[in-house]
DNA sequence: AAGCGCAAATATGTATCCAAAGTCGAGGGG
DNA sequence: CCCCTCGACTTTGGATACATATTTGCGCTT
């Protein structure tokens, strides 16, 4: 209660920079709490089960419910929160097969990506591709495994770049990757994997450079494998 | 303007009957709203690009803005409508390019569906598989391609429902489908395309018999991409 | 006559309001 | 003593109100 205080700043604030979605500049209201909802939903600060009442969070921003409310729903729409049975939402238990679904779909899709990109990539890319993940390495050897996640992901990144123009395989993929987030927090921890990782990338770009898309695809399959491995390893050591 | 008289009635009988979400029963007015534009959108009411506005939306229904805006997200984030640049949402144009993309993802996701499904599937399932396609064959015969249409979907709902615990392979698909509902409405037409999806069917039900999943997998491959071309077909020449 | 600019209309984003449904607890009855 | 019921409170869905931004068209100026 007593959050128009809050509103009336947020709201002053938000007008004097942007006040709507101007899209270049400034995000809209509803952009940001979407925006800080999810980045609070992936970095774990909710538990699992714990309930997210509107009114809370829409006091929490300074902002009216309506843009929660929206945010919620979208969140809902990718999986990232479940409706309670009586009502508000909650972050999902991850089970351990959901976890493996979730990888499982990575594997398909990210492995017929990788089937497409070969058919297009060029040489000029094939070398970035190296050269990220020459940098990857150089940071795993200074053991600095939060620089080695940045790199690694760069690496995909790229990837996905190639694709972005397939617009329905571009953004689920994207989206399945932001979800991975909530478990590879944890496995980044292990030197182990992130070395696995590196390898898998290697495979990645020498098929890539023998220009054979079903060798690409069952390469990438393994590597998402490999990934789903760790992940479910670090996450049952977790519990 | 003048919507006032409208909406009291709608929220009236909405009273009436069941206000908010009562789920078991009636769908809230934000459901109602979604299911509307969503079969508007697949029967092809709205030319591509034409603006849909929140407000048009609203008044049309008799309903506020608040459901349409939350039922026009939703699509969006199913890629059924895209934001403008200015302001409102549009049905993409799909491009040839598109359509191929989206029969591409389909072709993959459902390979390794039926891959999944083989590993699991009982004698049982497979009789009802068999018995499907026996009366999509007997619709054929009768020249019912109606009919022809309803079993041939049939058949697919049963095969995933053997996924539906896998809840995200389950949702992509059966969303996917809905998309392609748009241009399977023209292909329908064709005597031969619904031929080629029985024999399809036919070969599926087959690799699942003998109980190899690699071979599930490029079987189904095989009849997505068929389907994808019978509609690329239907639609080059309804231009 | 043409182009620039301003103003009005329209649409969108956000806040607040209202109604209805669910939840929880207290009190009464079995 | 436990269960059932009724009522108040919480929370959500939907509507409306309001501010802002964009667009379009009209008028003025050059």
């Amino acid at each position: 209660m007593l959050s128009c205080r809050h509103t009336f700043k947020l709201d002053t604030i938000m007008n004097g920079i942007s006040s709507a979605r101007s899209k270049k500049n400034g995000l809209s209201v509803r952009e940001k709490t979407y925006e800080y909802l999810k980045s609070n939903i992936l970095s774990g600060r909710f538990t699992a089960g714990e309930r997210l009442a509107e009114e809370h969070l829409a006091e929490e921003l300074g902002v009216s419910r309506t843009p929660v409310r929206e945010a919620l729903h979208k969140l809902e729409l990718e999986g990232l929160i479940e409706p309670l049975e009586s009502r508000g939402f909650c972050v999902p238990h991850d089970s351990p097969e959901e976890v493996e679904d979730l990888f499982d779909l990575r594997t398909v899709l990210e492995g017929y990506t990788l089937k497409l990109i070969c058919e297009r990539i060029t040489d000029e890319q094939i070398e970035r591709l190296e050269g990220v993940i020459g940098k990857a390495e150089a940071s795993l050897r200074r053991k600095r495994i939060d620089e080695v996640f940045q790199w690694n992901t760069e690496f995909h990144d790229i990837l996905h770049g190639m694709v972005a123009d397939k617009r329905r395989f571009h953004n689920l993929i994207v989206n399945m990757r932001k979800y991975v987030l909530r478990y590879r927090k944890d496995t980044l921890q292990y030197l182990g994997a992130a070395k696995r990782a590196i390898d898998g990338h290697r495979q990645i770009v020498l098929a890539l450079k023998l220009k054979d898309p079903e060798l690409c695809e069952r390469v990438m399959r393994v590597h998402i494998r490999q990934a789903k491995e760790d992940a479910l390893q670090t996450n049952s050591e977790a519990r």
